[in-house]
DNA sequence: TTGAAATATTAACAATGTTAATTATATTTG
DNA sequence: CAAATATAATTAACATTGTTAATATTTCAA
């Protein structure tokens, strides 16, 4: 019965690359199930055959955009020497990539899903997104002691935090007001935490 | 006609009061124009009478609950010397608020607000929350020499990022899993900020 | 080809926010 | 005080939402 398997899932696919396009272009507010089988050429009420419920659907997207941030910042650093610098220029693709599309901002880290214990795996991809995007940048900082801490996990949770947060009073709340403003303000707090 | 007012301003009270207590209580996503004109004694729709809007009305309770928040951390250091302990407690006390009443973070930080141009006000009611509830505190610290940083509006910005990026992912991510462990995790955070 | 299994669609519900129409209440005026 | 008018509250009605149950359609093996 693989032929089953590969059907299914690419009526899956179907589904999620719809809510996908709705997602990134206007926001998670417009992803509706109507909406999505609109998009992806079903009638509402399809999608219940292939997911849970709607949430569950929403959340199939998750791992795919995370690929796409972590090319997205690998992107922006090609041709960077190694060093701190790099891993702090790849710190601010990865705030990049949520101005570009804040929906997905949004669906990360401000969504709320249904059932917790059997999406640990989505809540982890999530919570660890941006120390698995630097890992390469973070490992190399390390192994060539560039980083006079013992307590590097401390750091790298500071810079998460103030990464998440910075980017939820920017996005939500209008402060700073201006990208450039906000740019300035992330570098400031980054050469706070990782000076020299 | 100043009855005409202390009237009106007693009927949006009885409102934004019963929308305070759903919030607390229940949380935001429980907030309809249904239940709060059952719990204010009204029927649906006169609250658009007083209201703009369902968001007009909720976004009324911001100030009330900032007032809140400010008792609530004033409580927790009375008896406290003052000093940068005394700041760091204080951020501690202002998490612990949230995390009482998580619905109020939600609507604090995460709610987006309809038009932001006359709500101004509010917007920034929020974004500086826990600078104005820990004003005291680096007002002394600042004025007795006890934070030798030359720039430390970034530093608050810091803790301010800090702090709200931390209970973002403890309140919607799960990460940490306990409360125990959040605390720590805070105390930590605001010691790398904060030495001494 | 026909009957059973899988899959897609339509119909229907309950809950949401909001507007328009209608009723009840208060206020002003003759 | 009574009638006219303005104000305020309620009901009715709509459009959208997610979701379930009932049907219709397609697929595929016997």
């Amino acid at each position: 019965m693989k032929n089953k398997d590969v059907q299914e899932m690419r009526m899956k696919n179907y589904f999620i690359q719809a809510t996908k396009e709705i997602l990134k272009s206007e926001g998670i507010k417009h992803v509706s199930v109507r909406s999505v089988a609109d998009r992806a050429g079903y009638s509402y009420t399809t999608m219940y055959n292939y997911f849970k419920d709607l949430n569950d659907l929403v959340f199939y997207c998750v791992e795919d955009f995370f690929n796409e941030c972590k090319v997205f910042s690998e992107e922006k650093i090609t041709n960077t020497p190694n060093g701190i610098e790099k891993l702090k220029l790849k710190v601010l693709a990865y705030a990049n990539y949520f101005i570009e599309y804040p929906g997905i901002f949004d669906l990360f880290f401000l969504e709320r899903m249904g059932d917790l214990q059997q999406k640990q795996s989505t809540v982890d991809s999530i919570s660890l997104s941006l120390d698995r995007v630097c890992d390469d940048e973070w490992s190399y900082c390390l192994d060539h002691n560039l980083l006079k801490f013992d307590n590097v996990e401390l750091i790298k949770s500071q810079v998460r935090y103030v990464v998440t947060g910075l980017l939820l009073f920017y996005l939500n709340r209008i402060t700073p007001t201006t990208y450039v403003v906000f740019q300035q303000r992330l570098k400031a707090q980054l050469d706070l935490i990782l000076p020299g």
